[in-house]
DNA sequence: GTATGTGAAGTAATTCACAGCT
DNA sequence: AGCTGTGAATTACTTCACATAC
């Protein structure tokens, strides 16, 4: 590969579908994998499994396929670099509270640190492990608890106001789950993951 | 526009974001609305819009913008044609009980109608209106509830054989928010939502 | 003047076809 | 043989530039 090309964001979701792959593999026992298994397991394209490692850094043995502690490694590396995401929740109604007790969200490479909610019946009080705290102390618990990315979990009338808090903390990137668009200044990514428009959106795709 | 091109799934998409703008607007009592206003409020480009638009049907007028309910009608025949979208639930945990109570699945025009479960002291129990059934009756109560796309809400070690069951059961559209990938037939599509996936991809986003 | 609609140009992403390695 | 790696071709998507309508 020619040194350090930009690497798009949709390699980067791959990478991670492999990386999740790569584990359970591991956790097997496997030792080595092809991008013909890979591609079996993943429901994606051999090629473009190749494509994709081979944009982060060759690892791969001809006849042999890839070592799976490596390429590992190497999708660590690219993806993580040793940093842990720390993830803030704004709302802990029904979607806050299973997010607040999601696995995936209690790990070493991701936690899950700070919850608000402006219903006083719910602020200082401690689930998972994690304190849910008033909205008018975002700022300094962002900035103690070091938060990264902030997740919009409330109604949509607050969508906006959670999203201009988070802003207002400094946070570069947000999940909102709230089904309304927000706006931000530019710098700050926002990924939108409305529930409904995925399921209608799938729909109109099967009903092809 | 031509007769009837095919329109790309990322169209699709936007166009409920529209429709989902054009509703608070018309809850508001607009009654017109142009590109650029769209633009500004959901983040994406005028042209985008007018193309994306465009390819439904010609319903704008020049100077004064999209007269609202016509668009709605517009993109909602092509999305929905006045079909219901049947959802039914695998797996009522912390996830699948956040889903069982999201509002957005109990309208008129997309409905959670079945759950299931293995645990027996779930069985039987109705939440929100809907009943939680044992795994046997899949393809029965599939059937009766005229179920349109399954939703995998179990732990990953039974994401598997949640998807054979709606496989099974005849349903061609899967979302499996479990962290892990399944295999189907072809003909039926999956949509995976890991949240971990989506939280590290968009972190890595942000540290560019 | 202001907004829509669209062919043409430009980018991004995927797939093909095959070279290279063991 | 069997698998990786990659330039080239293809396809998909977005943006530009401007014709058109009011």
């Amino acid at each position: 590969m020619g040194p350090m090309k930009k690497i798009s964001s949709k390699t980067i979701g791959r990478a991670l579908i492999y990386l999740r792959t790569l584990d359970g593999l591991a956790k097997q026992r496997w030792r080595y994998v092809s991008s013909g298994q890979l591609a079996r397991m993943t429901g994606l394209t051999d090629v473009q499994i190749r494509k994709d490692i081979s944009s982060f850094r060759k690892v791969g043995t001809p006849k042999v396929g890839y070592k799976i502690a490596d390429l590992k490694r190497t999708l660590e590396d690219f993806v993580l670099q040793e940093n842990v995401v720390h993830l803030v929740l704004f709302g802990v109604g029904n979607l806050g509270s299973a997010i607040l007790k999601y696995p995936g969200f209690h790990q070493p490479k991701m936690k899950l640190v700070a919850a608000f909610d402006q219903s006083a019946s719910k602020i200082g009080k401690v689930v998972n492990g994690v304190r849910i705290y008033s909205m008018e102390n975002v700022p300094h618990v962002v900035h103690r608890t070091h938060g990264d990315i902030g997740i919009i979990a409330v109604p949509k009338e607050s969508a906006q106001e959670a999203a201009d808090l988070i802003v207002l903390a400094g946070l570069k990137g947000i999940v909102n789950f709230a089904p309304a668009s927000v706006t931000v200044p530019k710098g700050v990514r926002v990924k939108d993951i409305d529930f409904t428009i995925e399921f209608l959106s799938l729909f109109c795709d099967v009903r092809t």
